[in-house]
DNA sequence: TAATACGTTTAGTATAAACTAAACATATTA
DNA sequence: TAATATGTTTAGTTTATACTAAACGTATTA
């Protein structure tokens, strides 16, 4: 492969593990996707560890995340048994997954964190200024974490539309 | 103040703590943040250093990062020297400073990493398939980074016009 | 001017996350 | 059955992050 493909590849690669390291996974899983991703045809696992370069560990365990997460897809192939990759491509696909693994779990626990610390607030008749204002304070905190999750689910239900093909929703500053 | 009471703060802060460390920033953060949130009072340096229980440089820092963000609000008294600080309540004016500070330029990066790797793939003579190949997937990933940006910046007006009292999109799990 | 009261910065340290190398388990082939 | 090829797990190490303790700078008071 000509050097300057390599150099695109390899610049593309590292812009993937800095999206990764920002969403909160390691920076190898982005440029295991992002290697997978600019590949034509299915991965195995040793290709990966000589295109990435890190070690059969870091791909095994980076890459299982990967397929849990509906970023990658396993292909097995007849007569061989090694294991082949290849990128899911629709990103809104791979947010869809992405939040309903992460961001809901966290979401309910920040709701429910918040549930039992009014709990906690209620019964306690000395302080009842402090209590009050506890009260009020989370009860708002609480109606925020309750909004942002219709909010994520508004999100899932568009991006469900928009899988749908249903265009032109976002389309404005599309090259 | 009352055992209750004390209990159902630390736990909430502790709540605030993961949630603080789930997006990215240091726990100790969205621990500052929950004591300032739960007090009646603007606060002072040392007295969060007493309450969250962490050093007067890591306080120093950290309350710095919520006040560029937008989390807290220093508040100057006359004739005292000490910074107190109260809690901002807006919880979308503050997904606002949180969306433009980290995920906007984040965005940006993103989008110009992608650009800079499909200038790499121009002009490249040999390997032309794999060129054109690397160039579609370039070009889908940029196209979806453009969208998840318009996306964005959708979020952000409409939580603008949420502020400016436009009630009823978001309320319908409101407690 | 010295002493005090504050917030900030810095050098060093602790901790958590993610990696490596190697052992391992399992399936396939010789 | 032994040897090989594969993916996974584990123990130990590296690295990045966030903290602590203390020095520092600056403003205020005595």
């Amino acid at each position: 492969m000509s050097a300057e493909l390599l150099r695109a590849r390899e610049h593309f690669i590292q812009g993937m593990s800095r999206i990764s390291h920002f969403w909160g996974f390691s920076k190898a899983m982005g440029a295991i996707y992002g290697a997978i991703y600019l590949s034509e045809n299915p991965v195995s696992l040793d290709e990966l560890v000589g295109q990435v370069g890190v070690s059969k560990g870091a791909v095994s365990t980076n890459v299982r995340t990967l397929e849990r997460l509906g970023m990658v897809h396993k292909q097995i192939q007849l007569g061989d048994r090694k294991d082949y990759y290849i990128a899911e491509t629709d990103f809104w696909k791979i947010v869809r997954g992405v939040l309903r693994e992460r961001e809901q779990s966290e979401f309910d626990q920040a709701l429910r964190t918040v549930g039992e610390s009014m709990v906690l607030v209620e019964g306690v008749d000395e302080d009842v200024a402090t209590a009050v204002f506890y009260r009020e304070r989370m009860q708002a905190m609480q109606s925020f974490f309750n909004n942002l999750d219709n909010l994520v689910g508004m999100l899932i239900a568009l991006e469900d539309l928009r899988s749908k093909s249903v265009q032109g929703l976002f389309g404005k500053k599309e090259t």
